[in-house]
DNA sequence: ATTAGCACTCAGCCGACAAGAGTGCTGATA
DNA sequence: TATCAGCACTCTTGTCGGCTGAGTGCTAAT
């Protein structure tokens, strides 16, 4: 009986337009629509005989008897890994994007980033901050605070100041401090942080009779500062009440349940952290993420290199096609089954 | 006929069991429960006529023919003012402050503060950051970036460092900036920045042929990094999902100005610059705040003085004395009218 | 292989109806 | 004169049934 293949060339067409009208429409489409919407000419019953067997597929299915059809999680990422064709973005939009992140002077660059991100989508926009690994020592400074505690100031590349108190267990004299602030800025400032630290590890073994006791301690507050100092990663959100205009989120629980998923960052951080380790646009559609909280909403990422860095783009389900055409001027190749 | 007086001793405790009945319900309440509810042994009848009384003063009002009252902003308003009587915080809420304010050796003790404020309350907590008018310099410091640019570090009292960037006209060796931080820390380290800006000026008026070039530079770069500069104010937030529970504010369109509110924080701010004037627990309910986006909440602020910071936190309509009586240990004064 | 036609299903909407809650008013009572 | 019981009235809320429109699956015709 099954003498013609079940996904061929025209069904493929059909669930793009399927697709497609579902994610402008964001209700459930019906053959009728599907019948004058799409390019080829068919009649509703032919197009109702293909969708059976979309459906079939796992690819589509309807939310009740008499309701149209709706692309499933395997629909959608056959869509987007076979059908989705991505315009370049639009010039007006590209001018606004260098506008905004060259003519602002502003020092956190990564906020006007995520903001226009999240403009430009009308989703949530998230970028990470960078990552300590790879940032570079400029200038380390020590200042007292009290007998046993003392404040540690860590410049870095991109102009980026991070501070930490740390308690010690001998008290230092002013100069002290000073000779060791002149100490580790001679011997480490332009080095990277991870390179720093496995130096220091280095002459504490090797050196350690050779050293006099000041910059031995000097070490140790060095290794103390840039224990979880610097560059604690976490992200940057913004536009997130744009979700709540979407129905798949109307639910407040769900809302709930996501906007306290964003501010406890860790989860969405481990997330990301995986995201980074890609080198391309990823797409994670609904529970794709592994994310409980994340099961109704859809993760577009792509990784950013300015100095080291990465940027992620978070979009509510249903609509990330049309997300994708506006942001990535990637065009995916189509194949047929 | 109107020989009673409408608000007496007796009206003015019904009125107290009615808002605190409605604060706990959320629902309007009816002369049958009242009856029931209040210490006074009166019928539901007598209890209806004291409430059309109180309805003509205009203190509560019902949404329709047949529901209960509800009290109304001006019945609020002599609740918190002359009947709201407080309970002091459980000690173990208290412990719990304490615990986590002082234990906690992270830097910024104003998130953990914000949040345990917000859990406590179960709404949402907002902490303000500290104003620079009353900060005290500890530390200047300035780095070279560029030919034109350098990287100024401000370090304050309350261990807090701020940084800027700031554009020179002319280019300045390493050696010129050593000699402006020390003379910049030798004279101002330990006055307030207010006071320093104030020296600066005089200092340029007073001794400007007196100074050396040096001197001239340090004092101009040293304005240009205080401008704006450090403590760009602002507050940290927690617990804003909790505010999702509330039935004022199930309606997704309050809910998303609101939160578009909180995250373009100028308004907030200048709303709770205001606050700070005053200088014991100020409550604004509803539209007394004059913000559009608070008129469904209400806001309970009190300032702290640690080194100088104020605090504040907001809950949602309705329940806002039973967050007094939870977070203010102040017991007011009962009036009879 | 495609399509027109038909019967079937189901969500959404509307009106009717009953129940429940609460009020205002009147007249009785201490 | 203050309080209260009783009664009629109003208004919300929930439920039930019927109707409509959209959409499907199936069958028979082309």
């Amino acid at each position: 009986m099954a003498k013609r293949q079940l996904l061929n060339e025209r069904s493929l067409q059909l669930l793009k337009s399927l697709i497609e009208r579902y994610i402008s429409d964001g209700q459930p489409v019906g053959s009728r629509v599907l019948s004058k919407d799409a390019d080829l000419n068919l009649s509703p019953a032919t197009i109702r005989n293909v969708m059976a067997d979309l459906e079939d597929l796992g690819l589509i299915h309807s939310p009740h008897t008499s309701a149209g059809r709706v692309p499933t999680v395997t629909g959608y990422r056959l869509f987007v890994d076979t059908l989705l064709t991505v315009k370049p973005i639009s010039s007006p939009e590209l001018f606004r994007l260098q506008e905004g992140l060259l003519t602002e002077n502003t020092p956190d660059v990564i906020s006007v980033a995520s903001r226009l991100l999240s403009e430009l989508s009308q989703m949530a926009g998230v970028v990470t901050l960078p990552k300590r690994e790879l940032i570079i020592l400029r200038h380390i400074e020590f200042l007292p605070l009290s007998n046993t505690r003392m404040l540690v100031i860590v410049v870095t590349n991109d102009q980026e100041v991070h501070n930490k108190i740390i308690n010690t267990s001998k008290t230092f004299s002013a100069s002290e401090l000073q000779q060791a602030t002149n100490y580790l800025n001679s011997k480490y400032a332009g080095k990277s942080l991870i390179a720093i630290r496995e130096a220091i590890l280095n002459d504490l073994q090797a050196d350690r009779e050779a050293m006099n006791q000041g910059m031995l301690d000097a070490v140790n507050m060095a290794q103390a500062a840039l224990e979880n100092g610097p560059g604690k990663d976490g992200y940057v959100l913004s536009g997130e009440t744009n979700l709540m205009e979407f129905s798949e989120l109307s639910n407040m629980e769900r809302l709930k349940t996501l906007f306290e998923a964003f501010s406890q960052k860790q989860g969405v951080l481990h997330l990301l952290d995986q995201c980074m380790k890609a080198d391309g646009v990823q797409i994670f559609i609904g529970e794709e993420s592994g994310y409980k909280a994340f099961d109704h909403c859809s993760l577009i990422t792509a990784p950013y290199r300015s100095a080291t860095k990465w940027s992620v783009c978070w979009a509510s389900s249903g609509r990330l096609a049309w997300l994708m055409k506006k942001l990535f001027p990637l065009s995916m190749s189509r194949q047929n089954y």
